[in-house]
RNA sequence: GGCCCGUUGGUCAAGUGGUUAAGACACCGCCCUUUCACGGCGGUAACACGAGUUCGAGUCUCGUACGGGUCACCA
């Protein structure tokens, strides 16, 4: 009887349950994960960071790992949201076995892997359901089930949404299915619940162990009016067919799990292993302005959350995957210490130790991790991806570069050896203006640590341009630098000034500080001699100058 | 509000009944030092609260508080 509605649905699908199943054999692989994003715009830090974790477990069991685009919401479908996963995934190194190649392409046997071009097997297994009376028709509006939670409200039904009782749709005859598909009146289709009320039953999570959780007693819909499924219905038909033994997802799920166990189980198919993945957290002030609150890294509102965020600034991409893992595990840091070469996917990765509550992220902690990738690096791949990430985000730099890459390989060790300074490639340039900008320095006004010296600056300036010879070593262009602090009243020694600072203008620390900051710009910078060096005479000794003639104004 | 999950220093976290409660980041001090950094040494700082079980509880149980997630024809 049900079969003749079944019909009356779907009389365009002539594929049966069975057909489906032989389509897509059973795999050989133990381990089958998967990504599964949808293509709604630039990705999540969240998004690279499950499907970083998917990656690995697969990769730690000779598994497969595949990416499915979950695009059954039309409306918010983006032009090129495919290739937007597709070329973030390849970026950070992350690579799929299975999945879309391209906006149009897909490689592997268990595909399609975008579901809006799956929806025949979608639907041959929605007829199934509903032949076996399984799932029905629900013509309910949008408005009546408004109307519906209404009521639930004012007779204070615990249990609100589509079930049991309330569910009107549940046992309409055939007749009357008939009837209102001869009307022409738009429907979904509803799996029929077999959940009991107030029957708990545990379910297991490899992160969280075993969760008590209700029966689900819903309704849920599975085929929308639309004619595709909803998540629900797509994740079990998918994950079955494609063969996924172990779901890796965002904890946000955690809460419809069973919806899905029962899906699996009237489908009568195994169930998958589940891990619930805790999200990347962010504080900010509260509204009333007292104390902080936790939320989830929100694209619209912080600029971090996007991927694409890490590399327009310049974050080495192993530097982000290292930070990923390293709040995710606290195994990680260790083992990255002792593996820095090692691929990612290498890392004995142990899911089940995985925090549960989700950790705030922390641009500090990001930061340490990527300087310290950063000063492993051999200066060559540094120059090679500077440049790469120049050329795309800071044009006058990268011109720099070009003009003599031979430079810049050689100005690399001046703030890469023996130092941590760099984070991200951005820092390049927001450090080292003095070396990284065409911009002629800016000496005034006079940093304050510089003005009681102020009287003696020139005539020092001009003993030492007078004495400076290019071809000095460190040690002899050292030595005059403290002859001419000596000669001016400075201690040579700064411990000699520490004991007797009334018998001194100062120390050699000031001397060499006028010159650091004639050749800088700045109080502070790495071993001022090798940038006498790379700048040249010539540079050298005009940017003395120029802080000399700004004196005089 | 119902349901689920969580809570160890500022942050990330070790810890699975007996520990002086690790480590990393951040911060502070000292040393090194021509500045900054690097490096070395040291320091501040934590088991949300209340009951219970136990000879003994960060670890087990219950309650409270707080935080997060979820309650769609979105994923």
């Amino acid at each position: 009887m049900s079969k003749k509605i079944a019909e009356a649905l779907f009389p365009h699908i002539q594929t049966d349950v069975a057909e489906m199943e032989g389509r897509y054999p059973p795999r050989k692989a133990a381990c089958v994960t998967r990504f599964a994003p949808s293509p709604t715009g630039f990705m999540h830090i969240g998004g690279l960071y499950t499907a970083l974790i998917n990656c690995i477990v697969a990769r730690q069991k000779q598994g497969v790992f595949l990416l499915r685009i979950e695009d059954t919401d039309q409306k918010r479908q983006l032009e090129n949201g495919v290739s937007e996963i597709i070329s973030t995934l390849r970026d950070f190194d992350i690579r799929f076995d299975e999945g879309p190649s391209s906006e149009t392409e897909d490689y592997g046997m268990y595909g399609p892997y975008r579901q809006s071009l799956r929806r025949e097997i979608y639907q041959t297994y929605a007829k199934y359901l509903v032949a076996c009376g399984k799932a029905y028709p629900c013509f309910c509006t949008p408005e009546e089930l408004q109307q519906l939670r209404q009521r639930q409200e004012e007779a204070g039904a615990l249990q609100k949404g589509y079930w049991g009782p309330w569910a009107r749709c549940r046992d309409l005859t055939e007749e009357e299915i008939l009837a209102n598909l001869a009307a022409q009146k738009p429907f979904v289709i509803r799996m029929r619940s077999t959940g009991r009320e107030g029957v708990f039953r545990t379910i297991h999570d490899e992160l969280r162990g075993d969760i008590t959780m209700q029966e689900n007693i819903l309704d849920t819909v599975i085929i929308k009016q639309d004619g595709l499924p909803t998540y629900h219905f797509a994740h079990v038909i998918d994950d079955h067919l494609m063969g996924s033994t172990d779901i890796i997802r965002a904890d946000e799920w955690l809460s419809s799990l069973p919806v899905h166990v029962e899906m699996f189980e009237t489908m009568g198919f195994p169930t998958p292993r589940y891990t619930h993945l805790s999200p990347i957290m962010k504080e900010e002030p509260k509204e009333d302005g007292a104390g902080l609150s936790k939320r989830k890294l929100s694209k619209r509102k912080d600029p971090e959350a996007r991927v694409h965020y890490y590399d327009e600034i310049g974050y080495p991409v192993t530097a982000v995957l290292d930070y990923l893992l390293t709040i995710s595990s606290a195994a990680y840091e260790p083992w990255r210490k002792e593996n820095m070469d090692a691929p990612v996917t290498d890392f004995p990765m142990d899911v089940s130790k995985f925090s549960i509550s989700g950790a705030l992220f922390d641009f500090d902690k990001l930061n340490s991790v990527a300087r310290n990738r950063v000063n492993h690096m051999a200066p060559e791949e540094i120059a090679q991806k500077v440049a790469a990430w120049a050329e795309e985000n800071e044009p006058a730099f990268y011109a720099l570069i070009q003009e003599d890459p031979q430079w810049f390989l050689r100005s690399i060790p001046l703030w890469h050896d023996n130092r941590l300074d760099v984070a991200k490639w951005s820092d390049l340039t927001a450090m080292y203006p003095y070396l990284y900008r065409r911009q002629p320095l800016c000496y005034s006004p006079l940093p304050e640590k510089l003005e009681p010296h102020r009287q003696r600056i020139p005539a020092i300036l001009r003993a030492y341009q007078d004495s400076f010879d290019y071809a000095d070593d460190s040690a002899a262009w050292f030595d005059k630098v403290r002859g001419i602090a000596g000669a001016f009243g400075y201690a040579v020694k700064t411990g000699l000034y520490k004991k007797h600072p009334e018998e001194y203008n100062g120390s050699i620390a000031d001397v060499s500080g006028f010159i650091r900051y004639a050749i800088t710009g700045q109080l502070n910078s790495p071993d001022l001699w090798q940038i006498i060096q790379l700048l040249g005479p010539e540079e050298a000794a005009r940017r003395v100058e120029a802080f000399h003639a700004s004196l005089q104004a």
